[in-house]
DNA sequence: CGTTGACTTGAGTCTATTCAAATCCTGTGG
DNA sequence: CCACAGGATTTGAATAGACTCAAGTCAACG
């Protein structure tokens, strides 16, 4: 485990397009102007290499952030050391903002996935416009409820698929063209976080892939994966679910 | 799987108890008064039996529930039959709300686990009170943020801990005194879905009950569980979980 | 070219599951 | 109040799935 960032270092200017990115998210699309003006002018560029820590879990949460680009992994680790993966986000996406409802407290640990760049907000902020306006509040709750429902999904999966399915529903939430013939494409992070954030083990990952090589037609090289037929892949995972296959829309 | 309730038959006058209690919500004690009236005109008592089925995961909601009385279960059924069960809420909760955020449909089955005395109150009514009153919005936001905590808490056991330790967790959460020497409790539902609350199979649950009483001083009659240590389950359990033991303070 | 870390493979073990059968419990009708 | 049907729970035996530990392979990087 990587230590504390010393984030001073790492600080720069933040740059147009990064908050251009910011105003997309639902949270802050709904905030009046001068209001996100009060956001832009207080994010702070915080850069992170692979494997550095952002926070851990119980922390007070000063800050919340936005990715601008990279990964970032959210867990939570045990007494005796084990790490649960709950999340993995890329670009677009905002987290430890939901400590606001959390007594201040991170419920979980962030650190960078690979090199990862982030807008850095006060927590206070955001707090004061939620309670100050009713369209960031409504944001906050679309947002969150967004969160919920893949979690939802998440304890399904945890439930009732075998490793080789959840790793053929990752594979295919991934395939953005739901019927397109061919799909290709590369693993956005490291094996064994996938395989953290699916609940197995690395070993467990690279048998049940081999497994998934055998009985559907999709092929892997290093981190390149070619699925010929989504809908096969669909055939293997998705009776195992409570939704049909292409089941990306609502998340 | 019991079929649908003719609801119409069921339907009586609306104890003034029921409303207390649902005044009581954290939801409907931060409403204006005349807005908590329009809510307790527009309740309908609802009873079931035991084995109701309430509405269907993908039902459009026209209405959510608040529980008075009884158990109810909160699942998902895959193409296959398997069911993963969600949650299991009494007295107190409220449940279907979210699919106000979810585009007007449930993500999840509901049934009564237990003879079940509910208000039935209209989605159409709670969402313009979310946008007309900034309270209520909040009042919301807490209210889902407390279930995606938790939600965090049942990933994090899933992926981390085993069938007895989930079991010991699940025993520790009803021992409502912490430190107190001796818990007497009885178990509040059938140990079937208990079982399938915990993500395991009756037989798993069975005997992984009676591994528990081996390691631990804990004995079981019938639905009575006897716990003659509190800390010794924690020190069975907790180990395996990203929080200390007293840990119910935050769900 | 060697080192390091990521990934894969092998062998054995353990946990949880399935299927089948026995037992216990509860509500019901007589 | 008792016998009984039906469901719930437990137990047994066999199996399958995922895990551990150890060793090997591969690829990127200095």
């Amino acid at each position: 485990m990587a230590e504390l960032l010393r984030l001073d270092e790492r600080r720069g200017a933040v740059p147009q397009d990064a908050l251009g990115l910011l105003h997309q998210h639902s949270l802050f699309a709904a905030m009046p102007t001068e209001m996100f003006m009060l956001f832009s002018s207080a994010a702070k560029k915080t850069v992170l290499n692979k494997g550095d820590q952002l926070f851990l879990q119980d922390d007070p949460a000063e800050w919340f952030y936005f990715i601008v680009s990279g990964w970032i992994k959210l867990f939570r680790e045990t007494i005796d050391g084990e790490e649960a993966v709950l999340d993995v986000l890329t670009s677009g996406h905002i987290f430890g903002e939901s400590a606001i409802f959390d007594g201040g407290i991170h419920m979980a640990a962030a650190a960078a996935a690979e090199n990862t760049v982030l807008l850095r907000l006060p927590t206070s902020l955001l707090k004061s416009a939620i309670t100050k306006n009713h369209e960031v509040a409504l944001g906050m709750l679309a947002s969150i409820s967004r969160q919920r429902r893949q979690q939802s999904q998440d304890i399904e999966k945890l439930s009732l698929q075998n490793t080789s399915q959840r790793i053929a529903c990752f594979l295919l939430r991934m395939c953005k063209a739901t019927d397109q013939q061919e799909v290709s494409l590369s693993l956005p992070y490291d094996k064994s976080l996938i395989a953290a954030r699916l609940s197995m083990k690395s070993e467990t990952f690279s048998r049940a892939l081999n497994k998934l090589q055998q009985e559907t037609s999709i092929s892997i090289k290093g981190s390149t994966v070619i699925i010929p037929a989504v809908g096969e892949l669909a055939a293997f995972a998705c009776n195992q679910c409570s939704q049909e296959f292409p089941c990306s829309d609502l998340q």
